[in-house]
DNA sequence: GGTTGTTTAAAACACCTGTTTTACCTTGAG
DNA sequence: CTCAAGGTAAAACAGGTGTTTTAAACAACC
């Protein structure tokens, strides 16, 4: 980081929210950090308190850049299912962009796998406008005749197939070498990932499809 | 642990199991698996030589016991959509029992999510087998319509579901509250798994469904 | 210009964790 | 009984990590 732009506390607070959003809270190290952000060791203490306080302050940063991601709105005049397939790319490009816009998906994806103590706080602010969200859209999808619980339930499964790619990227690899994921072509990357949530996407749909399907044959004549 | 029915040697590697299990191999404390052991700390670098060598030997011990779970055989007059439903529910299972036939799903969910240097063991001999029964169950499911890469897509998608639920805990029950699991009460645990395995295999065969449709709609005519 | 409060820097500190050492105990053979 | 070998126990050790201390540099103000 170059070390001339701005504060110390600012520099800190940029290169925390690199290093965090790549190796999570325990896996930082506040060296690590301080060496990106040219700062001395203390420097982290002295003006957050600690790591802890460092870790609160990056979430606090990226809430206010949370950008328009969560905006139901930028989508209305999408088809519901486009609206999905909307949600599930940019879920997916925020776990996997690099860059500022992306510490929050990054974030948000760590917490889940290894939660800290700034969970509560990360699941209302962060993780809850996206899952109101996606469970809107599913749930217009799913159609009137699917009951709340099972909607929640389709939900989960979006998100589950999403983080996967996330968290399990060293099996994915060895398991299905064609999916590789070329980590130094940026293109490549960016094709793979576009590629997955096209997948995702179209199948979460197809399972959406068949439940509509079947809710209105069991509901209809009912 | 009782200390009294075994050696040393195999209490350490009982309690190591359990403990590697439920925390990981990084977040796992060699004093606490000694003391669960009643053995001396000492015991761990006299035995296996240290941390790793217990923990290659935990993964050796949990292949010997790996159970008929990874048997096609055993499946093979079921439909394939029953046997994905069997599939399922015995993953799941195997991530939220308790007692030692569950190390090894548990161990597999904690390489994935973090992995260590017995990742490319741990995935050829525990993982491997598992994913290629689920290509294989879904490509049946499938039809022959569908690629092999879609193919391998959609069995991600499916574990994607599953291991969600194992990783992801805490934000679920803060989410969706009434999916609570409630970690005590073993029946309503159980129940509540059988619930949440029943909508994976439900969600994946209609997408599934969907998919050998299109296939064979693009496929067919063409 | 001196003083005061803020920020930075280097070193030391305290804690945790895996490992090693050292001595002791137990056991079984000769 | 003696002694050698394998196992066990307590303590010390070494490396890494977050934190604190101490002093120096800097800036703003009277």
């Amino acid at each position: 980081m170059a070390p001339s732009i701005t504060t110390t506390h600012d520099r800190l607070l940029e290169a925390a929210g690199e290093v965090f959003a790549d190796a999570g809270f325990r896996e930082a190290r506040i060296r690590d950090i301080c060496a990106r952000a040219g700062a001395n060791i203390a420097a982290v203490n002295y003006h957050f308190g600690g790591k802890e306080g460092l870790y609160r302050a990056v979430l606090e940063h990226a809430e206010c850049h949370a950008g328009g991601a969560v905006a139901l709105d930028a989508m209305a005049r999408l088809d519901p299912e486009d609206q999905l397939r909307a949600f599930v790319r940019g879920f997916m490009a925020r776990m996997f962009e690099q860059g500022k816009p992306a510490w929050q998906g990054k974030l948000m994806v760590r917490e889940m796998a290894d939660p800290t103590e700034a969970l509560d706080r990360v699941v209302e602010r962060i993780i809850r406008p996206h899952w109101e969200l996606l469970v809107e859209i599913v749930a217009r999808v799913a159609g009137p005749g699917v009951d709340r619980e099972s909607v929640e339930l389709c939900a989960a499964s979006v998100i589950g197939q999403c983080v996967l790619y996330r968290n399990c990227g060293p099996i994915i690899d060895r398991l299905s070498p064609g999916h590789r994921q070329a980590r130094n072509d940026r293109e490549a990357a960016q094709a793979t990932i576009e590629r997955t949530a096209r997948h995702i996407a179209d199948f979460s749909l197809g399972a959406l499809a068949a439940m509509r399907a079947r809710a209105r044959a069991d509901g209809g004549p009912a």
